[in-house]
DNA sequence: AAGATATGCGTTAACGTTAACGCATATCAT
DNA sequence: ATGATATGCGTTAACGTTAACGCATATCTT
């Protein structure tokens, strides 16, 4: 591979000149760009990453806002491994970064942790804006005009530089399609289980599923505010088998209805289909109480946050706007390997 | 993140000390060792990879066999894209390919291309070891004592590397349990629709598959050598619909079967379960034709293949002796991420 | 006792890139 | 004509790490 010292010597012209043809710094003829471009192309010369930032040693300090790890069935665990795992390969990149949490469903802890966040100025953010309107309203003066990545949740017209996500309607469809499929009988009913706090991934996951579903649903929300989810089940359990064929849980709580279904020895008479491979999701899939799991890889959607904003910041890449992940599914046979690679990366 | 420089003096030594106690290159007193470990520690001291990379300069010349990129219907493009792209992002970290294909069903073209790839030494090795007997007449002579990566088919007891592959037994248990869920009337029976030449993967696909798969079920070869695979298929048409209700094909060929049925007009009722995410796969896959492809990420095989190696002979990491990928199944809901992903990665 | 070897350590060039700096000419304004 | 600015280019320190080299002492040979 050839070094900008090949070029300059090829083109019979010192290393600074190259340099400052290449990042068009001005101080240099049309003649000699013309010259050295040439040379660039003709020894396919690029630039030594490795090099480049060891002469820049850029800083990149990042903030990163998510709720609490522990949510939604540990849930907030998996993008947090990822940005781990990626902050700790970026370690010697100056790559660094401050995490702030929240409750997810109170949007006072929101605002606390975008307080304590806003004390220090960072190069650039990531955030899961679970709340949009509460994000909305300290966008602008504390992420200013800085690199912001969002992930899980989308905010339009955000100006923010990318979107890690999934396709929640797609998820949806998907997971009408196995329903459909898990039911040759389709003389009984599905039911819904779906947080009582509405949020736009939960909507999408209902408004999708519908759209493809061919038996009769009922829908159930069970309370996020610890009021009486219990008895919410206790009442979903007694319908179990006697009302429903299958239970489509939009969330990752699937756990909670395979443990009912369990309870009731109902394993292969229940289709159950949910999201994300939450460790008490794990068991119960390989157990085949829950006949599949849809995830879209929360592990690399968090990896892939702190990489995007290591390229942009640190290397300059111009980067995508949008990065929608593929939704892989999960079940007894193939969930062996999504656990194994759970932890680690590449 | 704390620096050499840094270590050497809070230790009050040199540079030069702290790098031999790091590298235990010798030369130090176990006293001042001590003392700069202690300091490593407090430091949270890591080496940059990047200025060690700069530093050493060290190269990695790969060789890599594979089958032609068009056999098994552009197959093996897929894994070819993979080591492309890895290659394009460490040219500056000097690894450099040359590639040796073959024809998977000539011996004589694997012998060749061994003979080509011997004229030179390289420092390391990347093989789909498909005619295992003749790849072992050369193991010792050509790949010695270098390090050898086998990716898609394992040799066991070869002093390789590392394997990165496939669990195809349980991929064939995941066709079963997909085939079983797609026909609900059980009646008629399923075809297994598979290539007259046989292999490791072809076998375990089809083991795995008939220890799951509860319907009765019939064999077919296609011939490998272009003799009569059309007649082959002929007959197949003939007896689609008519006797079988589900066809299950074990390589990535399941677009021919996807083509009779288009003609025949089936698409609905004939259940097509196959493997990989080949271009002509993929439209039959978004129409619905094909019901599932399975797939075991041929792309990141191939990414990984050569990130591994970069891993091991420049960097010097210790990596793991197999990397079994992940088993994804691919329908009309969820392709689109998948095919977007294809190209590209990070 | 004189030379040989071993031990413990510091210094430095090199890897490839960047960007500040300096030095000539050339062109401008007044 | 004289100073001011612009243009075109070369030189160099710095980024962090590595490994060769050199220089003292110390310990071993015979």
């Amino acid at each position: 591979m050839a070094t900008i010292k090949d070029v300059a010597e090829k083109a019979g012209v010192s290393i600074g000149t190259v340099d400052r043809i290449i990042h068009n710094r001005g101080r240099f003829s049309q003649k000699t760009a013309k010259k050295v471009k040439k040379i660039i192309h003709d020894l396919d010369y690029r630039t030594n990453i490795q090099a480049r930032n060891l002469s820049l040693s850029k800083q990149c300090s990042i903030a990163v806002l998510i709720p609490h790890p522990d949510q939604d069935s540990n849930y907030w665990q998996l993008p947090y491994n990822g940005m781990r795992t990626a902050l700790e390969e970026l370690a010697t990149s100056h790559v660094s970064a401050d995490f702030f949490h929240f409750d997810r469903h109170d949007k006072d802890t929101l605002f606390q942790a975008l307080n304590m966040m806003a004390e220090k100025e960072y190069d650039a953010y990531v955030a899961a804006p679970l709340i949009p309107d509460e994000f909305l309203e300290s966008y602008e003066d504390i992420f200013q005009s800085k690199p912001v990545v969002f992930f899980d949740t989308d905010i339009e017209n955000s100006h923010r530089l990318l979107y890690i996500g999934q396709d929640s309607r797609e998820a949806g469809h998907l997971a009408a399609k196995l329903i459909n499929l898990l039911c040759h009988n389709k003389k009984m009913r599905v039911l819904i289980v779906t947080p009582a706090t509405e949020n736009d991934h939960l909507t999408s996951r209902i408004l999708g599923f519908r759209e493809r579903v061919t038996m009769e649903h009922d829908i159930i929300r069970i309370p996020t505010d610890n009021s009486n989810a219990v008895e919410t089940y206790a009442e979903i359990k007694d319908q179990l088998k006697s009302k429903y064929q299958a239970v489509y849980v939009t969330d990752s709580s699937s756990h909670q209805i395979a443990s009912l279904i369990k309870e009731r020895n109902l394993n292969s008479d229940v289709a159950l289909v949910g999201y994300d491979l939450v460790e008490k999701n794990i068991e119960y899939t390989k157990r085949g109480v829950i006949d599949f799991i849809l995830t879209q890889r929360p592990f690399e959607q968090g990896y892939l946050s702190i990489k995007s904003l290591y390229q942009k910041v640190i290397l300059g890449t111009v980067i995508q706007k949008e990065h929608f992940m593929p939704i892989d599914i999960i079940t007894a046979e193939n969930i062996s390997c999504y656990v194994e690679s759970l932890s680690g990366k590449t």
